[in-house]
DNA sequence: AAGCCGGGGCC
DNA sequence: GGCCCAGGCTT
């Protein structure tokens, strides 16, 4: 394809933007914190979802610095809810980096910004294009549906050996005199214009020229495996509490929701459990339990992420003495009353129990 | 290359 | 219930 070619796509799509950007805070600014936050926050997640995050963030941590010398249980409670928590303990280390490696000062080169911890292609490219006017393409969901449609592109595009087809082509579409706005504008296009399901193809600038459209493939493009089901998996909730002081423990490395904290948590093989297996794990881990002090869980919580399918029940057992200091130990729980709790870094699974079960300071 | 890691909104 | 999403890290 020729340079022409490549200007018919570029310029539709710019003034396509000029006409439908919407206003994002991340967009009025150079300033490569801000970028970065903006786009750590925005992986894999909507811009609805994530706007609140990127305000309650900048709110409380108008500088790398503020953000690196916070403690990590804040910066997780605050991320609670926008899920891949991942994301916020790479953030937290990078931040702590970039004040102690590089003196405050974001680097400003893709290269050297792909050397952060949490900052993958797609994040590296977009702070240097956004901060920095480097003539580099990002490539995330909206641009692969984008190329796909518009150049004819069958290459499944959740397969990692596609990328460098995807990539190619998205350097060589990059206008040298606004790789920043440019790199806006496609992502743009794939969320508003360009959409997954029912794409607006009838008001589209680029209709004339998109191969999907032309050849009545816009349903199959771009391809895209599917991915594998969830696992399902059991969970059993013990809610101890003695005198206003519930036990909860932070989770370890190995599985989800690293650094959130939860209950003592016995996990089974099958949907269903007796209850005397579950006293007697209880009894291994030092822990006796009477039948009698013992809830019932009240109902099924289910809990759905991409690669789980979690069913959840909660047994609440009022304690009629405080767990001892080898217990404690032993399962890592210790005592928090509710204020307390509503600081702690909670998976929404906890908090919807918590919600219901009236476990609350707002009450 | 494949598996792992959240949660919400849409149909 | 199935689909989608401004990805990155580990093995």
């Amino acid at each position: 394809m020729d340079t022409s070619a490549h200007a018919h796509f570029a310029n539709p799509l710019l003034r396509w933007y000029g006409q439908h950007r919407r206003p994002l805070p991340w967009r009025d600014t150079t300033n490569p914190y801000y970028i970065w936050l903006s786009e750590v926050i925005l992986q894999q997640t909507r811009v609805a979802q994530g706007l609140p995050y990127y305000q309650k963030f900048v709110a409380a941590y108008p500088t790398v610095e503020e953000l690196a010398a916070a403690p990590e249980d804040e910066v997780l409670r605050l991320w609670q809810g926008l899920g891949y928590y991942s994301r916020a303990r790479n953030m937290h280390h990078t931040a702590q980096v970039v004040v102690e490696q590089y003196g405050g000062k974001f680097p400003d080169s893709y290269t050297e910004l792909i050397k952060l911890k949490g900052v993958g292609s797609y994040t590296a490219a977009a702070i240097a294009a956004f901060a920095f006017q480097e003539q580099v393409a990002v490539l995330d969901g909206n641009v692969f549906r984008v190329l796909a449609r518009v150049f004819g592109i069958a290459d499944d595009i959740a397969a990692p050996t596609s990328r460098k087809v995807f990539q190619k082509l998205a350097d060589e579409l990059v206008p040298a005199h606004a790789p920043d706005t440019y790199n806006q504008a496609i992502m743009e296009f794939g969320a508003i214009q360009c959409t997954p399901v029912m794409p607006d193809c009838l008001f589209c600038p680029l209709q004339q020229s998109c191969f999907a459209f032309n050849h009545g493939m816009v349903q199959e493009l771009p391809v895209k495996s599917k991915a594998k089901a969830a696992r399902p998996r059991y969970f059993h909730y013990l809610v101890l509490q003695h005198q206003g002081q519930y036990y909860l423990r932070k989770r370890l490395e190995g599985d989800i929701w690293q650094g959130l904290y939860d209950f003592y948590l016995y996990e089974s093989e099958s949907k269903d459990l007796v209850l005397e297996t579950l006293l007697e794990e209880l009894q291994q881990a030092g822990l006796e339990v009477h039948k009698s002090l013992m809830q019932p869980p009240q109902k099924d919580y289910k809990h759905v992420l991409s690669h789980q399918k979690i069913t959840a029940r909660f047994y609440q057992i009022k304690l009629e003495s405080p767990l001892k200091e080898e217990v404690l130990k032993e399962t890592r729980l210790a005592p928090f009353n509710v204020e307390e709790i509503e600081q702690l870094p909670k998976p929404i699974l906890i908090n919807n129990y918590m919600k219901d079960a009236k476990i609350s300071v707002h009450l």
